[in-house]
DNA sequence: CAAACGTGGCT
DNA sequence: TAGCCAAGTTT
């Protein structure tokens, strides 16, 4: 395989000065020296940065990294403990399957990621992109790594007219002739990088970038009609209702959804049935049990296919004996509780101190 | 293969 | 502000 190219070298030797630190990383002078990045740190912070900024994504891989250190602790952890974790973070699957994985690591092999391709792809959560982004960034291996700042920056430089996702092929062909078989790692990561800071959605800072004597899209097109997409759907609407009871003892009643599908495994307060591709009723006639329902207005929630609006009851009521593995939860303590983003602004709408310290 | 799957920040 | 977007995977 050929080892370097233009491209290579000059993306590296921009690398070399502007690299971003981040948490998960080691230094371009390390790796250079042969140290290699702590795969368990590699993988965590990939899956948590599928579809998700390194803004939020840095506060949460600290507090994974400090509750479970090593892939065994996570592997050996309650799934109801990482859900809560994850908690805010948003695509809950991956935390699912982070589970999954941490245990196929710890029970099948030996504690040791993969550090092949084919061999993390076999695990849950790990597709064509995080398999090759580990086993180029852990593993020093020559893999053709193409996210969505890699896709941009390709597009960009060669003017891929033809719209995502079917012009994956024909990018990724690109990206495998341009990764070198030296430095394959800090390559991944230098495109990563030009792309989340140079060569950006919007007014990209060319000026800046390595390759802007040989961009095609800056010389003769315009870089941010790059790359192109198919158009997008409209989100439809949905409603329901969301019951917030409460005990004298200042308890509220919670559940847990069921495994699969949207916020599959969260915790929620109860809820008419949103989910299931028909709006629930917005009406005190669905709530859990009967009761003197007060309505405290509506929270609106947009997620990724549909937006969400919620009508929110709020019932004082003693303590009832629950069913079906509903529970009654302090509101003290509700910040431990594996409850999604939407689910806090419901609690919030009823009982607006619920989260704060008081 | 198209659709499902969260959330927060930015323009 | 309404929409776009972020280190995608699974079914």
């Amino acid at each position: 395989m050929k080892t370097s190219n233009y491209y290579s070298v000059t993306l590296l030797h921009w690398y070399d000065r502007h690299h971003r630190e981040l948490p998960w990383r080691i230094t371009p002078v390390a790796a250079k020296a042969g140290f290699f990045a702590n795969p368990y740190h590699v993988w965590l912070s990939e899956v948590m940065l599928q579809q998700t900024t390194v803004q939020a994504v840095k506060p949460y891989f600290a507090k994974f990294l400090s509750l479970w250190p090593k892939v065994e602790d996570l592997a050996a952890a309650p799934s109801g403990d990482v859900m809560a974790a994850w908690a805010g973070l948003g695509y809950y699957a991956r935390a699912r399957n982070l589970k999954k994985c941490a245990e196929a690591v710890a029970n099948e092999h030996g504690g040791i990621f993969p550090d092949t391709e084919a061999g993390l792809k076999a695990l849950p959560g790990i597709g064509d992109y995080t398999a090759a982004a580990v086993a180029a960034i852990a593993f020093n291996r020559q893999a053709a790594v193409m996210d969505g700042n890699v896709e941009r920056v390709i597009s960009r430089l060669f003017t891929i007219d033809a719209p995502l996702p079917g012009s994956k092929p024909q990018m990724k062909a690109k990206v495998a002739e341009l990764t070198p078989s030296d430095r394959p790692g800090d390559f991944a990561q230098a495109m990563m990088d030009l792309g989340a800071t140079i060569c950006t959605p919007k007014r990209p800072a060319c000026a800046l970038c390595p390759f802007n004597s040989h961009c095609l899209a800056l010389a003769k097109d315009d870089p941010e009609r790059f790359p192109v997409k198919a158009p997008k759907k409209t989100k439809p609407v949905r409603v329901g209702a969301a019951f917030v009871a409460v005990t004298p003892d200042g308890e509220i009643l919670l559940r847990r959804r069921i495994e699969t599908g949207l916020l599959g495994g969260m915790t929620e307060v109860p809820t008419t049935a949103w989910t299931a591709r028909i709006d629930g009723g917005t009406t005190p006639d669905h709530a859990p049990f009967p009761g003197d329902w007060q309505a405290c207005g509506q929270i609106v929630h947009v997620f990724t296919h549909f937006e969400l609006r919620l009508a929110v009851y709020r019932l004082s009521h003693e303590k009832i004996d629950t069913e079906g593995g509903d529970w009654w939860e302090p509101v003290t303590n509700l910040e431990a509780q594996a409850l999604p983003t939407v689910m806090k602004k419901a609690i919030v709408q009823a009982i607006p101190l619920a989260f704060s310290k008081l």
